[in-house]
RNA sequence: GGAGAGGUGACCGAGUGGCCGAAGGUGCUCGCCUGGAAAGCGGGUGUACCGCAAGGUACCGAGGGUUCGAAUCCCUCCCUCUCCGCCA
């Protein structure tokens, strides 16, 4: 949620900003909900505090008689607070509800653009996989080694679901445990289990509802939503809360499945594990003091470059234009890893600095000393990595041309040791 | 699923209609004391909104009701805990 007094002050400046992201954002119901906002709560609370002043002097008056008058009165101003109050709910529902629906402001650097196509390399690691044959994508890998079976899982439970086996599940579960056991080392992210289902404070706190509820698996009983990203729950955890500013910055990774519909996406990514409706993701998460922010950023996107540089696995990273950048971020660094059967870098990693728009939504705040003024805290997240498109990403890059997939070295102490599989 | 108890400030906890934004304690903080510390003594210590300001308003789980006036009374909902049942 964007600030108030920010937006009342600035309000060109913000619906410039806001339209950098591409749609047309009319700020005009705005200004006379907060001018309506503002003349209502005026009126009711001066009515308010003549009712508390006169019924004060009620309470003090022994003989009730003398002051039946001004209980009668009172009677009616009573009553017209409470019209005041009824329209105040109102205007503040719908303000929120507009507030609730207004994206992030990108930071003024974000390069200016449309879609993805106007996205800015900032940098590349490694060359493009030289494989001197020709590649297979990693689902004719995946069910040539029998390591992967989309049909099986389509029956279990439809479409952009898979299911591993064997060395594939192994290979699964030591891509997560070294990401969890890199990000942790030397304590320098926390991991944490947390709830896989959220009520709907959770999911506004971080700024998927009220909007994008259509991208979400929901349960009407009880109304709980199964979490698309473990941003959700791990953002959450200090949700009303004020931190003790001396701890942070304060970070945090965790592995979850997460879920999401696809609803807009029909028809792209329909075969192969890159788009599914479940899929393994090690976060990391932090909460920061707002000075500290921009140079987390660099640090949260290293630690995540850092997993694919292990796994010698050729990337670039993006700079997001204001066009494809998420609706609570204010800034987003992708990284793309390489893929050789697409020919393409894809989508692996999205790191983001919220600034104090989840902190606003879900109030999250810190003091900076004892005694000191709550400010919010700026929060931070990224995938460090998506393991489904890390496994995607092993598979295509380390086959060999009898079919069998060589183990990244880093990964062959949590694979039982074996070199390759097939 | 059945029965019961309860939700008050950073935390514990008092408060059954006006003198309550809320006693007391803990914690934190400032000062005194001390060679230094502990103990002790004294002071301070909620958030949000409106307003240029003075100031005002709201908040004791949430929402509604009664009343001139509600943390306190009534209703609905949510949540937590205990016991029983079931259970990984």
């Amino acid at each position: 949620m964007l600030d108030l007094k920010f937006l009342r002050e600035n309000l060109d400046e913000v619906e410039r900003r806001l339209n950098s992201r591409g749609g047309t954002v009319d700020l005009s119901d705005f200004r006379s909900l907060d001018d309506k906002r503002r003349a209502l709560l005026s009126e009711a609370e001066t009515l308010k505090a003549e009712r508390n002043q006169v019924s004060a002097l009620i309470g003090k008056t022994k003989d009730k008689s003398q002051v039946q008058g001004e209980i009668a009165r009172m009677k009616d101003v009573s009553a017209r607070i409470k019209e005041l109050d009824e329209e105040l709910r109102h205007v503040e529902e719908s303000l929120k509800g507009l507030m609730l629906t207004l994206p992030n402001l990108p930071d003024e650097v974000c390069p200016i653009g449309k879609s993805e196509e106007d996205n800015l390399e900032v940098s590349t690691w490694g060359e493009p996989t030289q494989l001197g044959f020709e590649p297979k994508a990693h689902w004719d890998i995946g069910e040539d080694l029998d390591i992967i079976d989309f049909e099986r899982a389509t029956k279990i439970a439809g479409a952009r679901f898979s299911l591993s086996k064997g060395a594939g599940a192994r290979l699964e579960r030591a891509l997560f445990n070294f990401m969890l056991d890199t990000h942790t080392a030397e304590d320098k992210y926390t991991e944490v289990q947390t709830p896989l289902m959220v009520n709907r404070d959770t999911m506004t706190g971080t700024g998927q509802l009220p909007k994008f509820e259509a991208d979400l698996f929901h349960m009407d009983d009880p109304d709980y939503f199964l979490i698309p990203t473990a941003e959700v729950p791990v953002t959450n955890i200090f949700r009303d809360e004020i931190l003790d500013g001396t701890q942070l910055p304060i970070c945090y990774t965790a592995h979850t499945p997460c879920f999401r519909k696809e609803a807009g996406a029909h028809g792209r990514d329909t075969r192969g594990l890159i788009r599914q409706h479940q899929f393994n993701k090690v976060e990391l998460v932090k909460f920061v003091r707002p000075e500290d922010s921009d140079a987390e950023l660099e640090k949260l996107l290293a630690d995540a470059e850092g997993i694919l540089q292990a796994l010698k696995l050729p990337y670039r990273v993006v700079d997001l234009c204001t066009g494809d950048i998420g609706f609570s971020a204010a800034r987003t660094f992708d990284i793309e890893v390489w893929l050789p059967a697409q020919q393409a870098y894809r989508e692996i990693s999205s790191c983001s600095n919220f600034r104090d728009f989840q902190a606003r939504r879900a109030s999250i705040r810190f003091r900076r000393e004892a005694g000191s003024k709550p400010e919010f805290v700026h929060t931070l997240n990224g995938s460090g990595l998506a393991v489904g498109r890390t496994l995607v990403a092993v598979l295509e890059n380390y086959q060999q041309e009898d079919g069998s997939v060589v183990i990244p070295e880093v990964l062959r102490t949590y694979m039982g040791g074996i070199e390759k599989i097939g």
